[in-house]
DNA sequence: CGTTAGTGCAAAAACGATTTGCTCGCAAGC
DNA sequence: GCTTGCGAGCAAATCGTTTTTGCACTAACG
């Protein structure tokens, strides 16, 4: 009946207003809300749309609006509980303010991260929410002059132009390493990914930081085991195979924590007996293995929320100054950072004295 | 100089044809090669393509083409690992074919899903893989005729014209619950999430299929907890609390896998000497945790893989019957399940003569 | 009583691509 | 030599909305 019933059967705008007897301006007016309608009309349009089962057509309002309300998402690793939380959490509070995600996992590889970035862009989403697989998006240099308003979360702040929501990552390592200071710990061992990313080298000043202020700045050591858990539980197993082998391990990444309790399992080391544990970030199956290892916790939700409430504002236009956010992790001491065996604080002692004995005056 | 060079900046087609001294069809027919253009013109064109930094905007195109090479995933919880495993799956091959991948998570909630399946379909998504959160997808029922191609994964296959992926659930369960029969258990409880879902339905069919060949259909015990760990381990904490505890507990879920472990550890009771343990799915945690649970692993890439072959085929108009894919499960026999205790083989022999003796010949 | 402001509606112009005809040469075939 | 066919290229229509513009009509104000 109506001029256009194609096959694909969905009822254009056109047809709702042939049908209501009114312009297709005045469909719109009564469906955005955006003029008033009188009220007769207002109900004619009404049925027609219940009568044909109208929805607008989000593609072609996208077009004319230039904007898409859709944001992109784009991870290193979805398998990853902190990510896993992000995501999750910008989905749900994106999806109540009705705007679409898409999702883009770039398995921590820079190229795939600029080709899945490339083909985001063509999109015209309105808004990119992106933890980078690198700490300078440069890399996809061509790129950057087109991005729509971005935040960039957990990592990647070498990048000058863009909010930035994260962990205080600086204060969790410190504060954590402080814990192992205090329990008398002074070989203290940072498992780290690796040093290109923002958040790792925060967590790598805190750490050292903490130990610079016990006095004993020398003694950092940094083991870079990379992205994931086997590489992390290699390089650390060799750190703990030494004759010096660290008294207390603090791994600051998630894979890196599960790295490193597998190492201590595989060199059949007592934890906290033997060497002491303290991890970033969390799993639901550390409740039930023992110990219930001490952890840096970040929070993702709120990172999460604040990310999107920093989209939020620019989507809608805000001019404001880009702002850096830092949000504060919380401690878990739980049974995994125990003081350091008594022979480790021997050991220690007869190595000071004898280095002392070595160098002479030369520590003075 | 061109036309239009708005504040937005980026180039259209017209500007690229007014620069390069040709219609924008021959710019199109350049860049889409469906129709031939002379050399000359083709490379005029590419220059000015350069020039520009012209990149085609993809709306105007998908709206133009009908077609907006993007798929929606539906998942019920991202946070579980088999799912994670399946949207990362997914959203790598789908990109690898230049599909963009948008993300719901339902949070197991169907009126959520109700609604963001809704806001998807306005967007014209050219396909979608969803796994449901109840099993009849006629809970939408309004949204039916309107979508587009669909594959169902894991479960919610009571409604019919979709083609189905999922682990063969009843066949692993079966194995499972073979395993478990093999090693001596005779009361082995079930702990699942809710029988509204096709595939714990047919988890529960292929554990009273393997107790019945073993002569113990009567002995079935089925426990519902929900969709969480907290919930499963409430559940199932109970049925272990029971004087005539379950020897056996298989777990066919991967939230309740944990929350069996969760339970066991809150019990104190020993796994696998006091209580053997089966499991689904798994986390990379278990490879740490002592016991190693034993598990069936369900082929979550595969899955994703057939799931994005069938949306493809769909998605190049075939109009092949639906397909239903089971794919086989893994069954991990690893460290929490063992014979069941002598004592406990001691009591259902005491359990049994006292039946016996009660309903005296109605066993018979 | 004339002017202004305001309201409601229809028609038309975007949005930025693809696709459909149509024209124009030019070469081959009869 | 005339027609047929084909490859190239262009103008215009199309996809389905939103938004602007212009018109007609009413109410209020000077």
């Amino acid at each position: 009946m109506s001029s256009r019933t194609p096959r694909d059967g969905a009822p254009t705008i056109r047809d709702v207003a042939a049908r209501a007897g009114v312009a297709t301006a005045t469909v719109s007016n009564v469906l955005t809300g955006r003029r008033s309608v009188g009220a007769d009309k207002q109900r004619l349009v009404l049925e027609a749309v219940a009568a044909l089962g109208y929805r607008p057509n989000h593609l072609a309002a996208s077009l004319r609006r230039q904007q898409t309300r859709t944001i992109g998402i784009v991870v290193p690793d979805i398998t990853n509980p902190f990510f896993t939380a992000i995501v999750r959490r910008i989905e749900e509070v994106a999806g109540a303010a009705d705007y679409e995600s898409v999702l883009v996992d770039c398995n921590e590889s820079t190229v795939r991260e600029g080709a899945r970035l490339r083909a985001l862009l063509a999109r015209m989403i309105d808004g990119l929410i992106v933890a980078p697989t690198e700490d300078d998006l440069a890399a996809h240099a061509p790129l950057l002059p087109r991005l729509p308003s971005s935040v960039l979360i957990d990592r990647g702040f070498g990048t000058a132009g863009f909010d930035t929501v994260a962990a205080d990552n600086n204060d969790a390592a410190w504060r954590g390493c402080r814990h192992l200071l205090e329990l008398g710990h002074r070989d203290i061992a940072l498992l780290a990914s690796a040093r290109e990313l923002s958040n790792i080298r925060d967590r790598i000043a805190g750490y050292q930081r903490a130990l610079a202020e016990a006095g004993c700045g020398g003694r950092a050591r940094v083991v870079l085991g990379g992205h994931g858990v086997e590489s992390s539980r290699a390089a650390i197993e060799q750190e703990l195979r030494r004759a010096d082998r660290p008294t207390a391990v603090f791994a600051v990444t998630y894979p890196a924590t599960l790295g490193a309790v597998k190492a201590i399992r595989a060199l059949d080391l007592a934890c906290p007996d033997d060497v002491s544990l303290l991890g970033f970030d969390e799993s639901d199956w550390m409740t039930v293995l023992r110990p219930y290892v001490s952890t840096i916790l970040q929070p993702s939700e709120l990172i999460a929320d604040r990310a999107w409430q920093l989209i939020s504002a620019r989507l809608a236009r805000s001019a404001a100054p880009f702002e850096h956010v830092r949000l504060p992790c919380m401690l878990a001491v739980r049974e995994s950072t125990k003081p350091p065996p008594a022979d480790a604080a021997a050991r220690r002692h007869a190595r000071r004295t004898e280095a002392r004995h070595i160098k002479g005056r030369m520590i003075a």
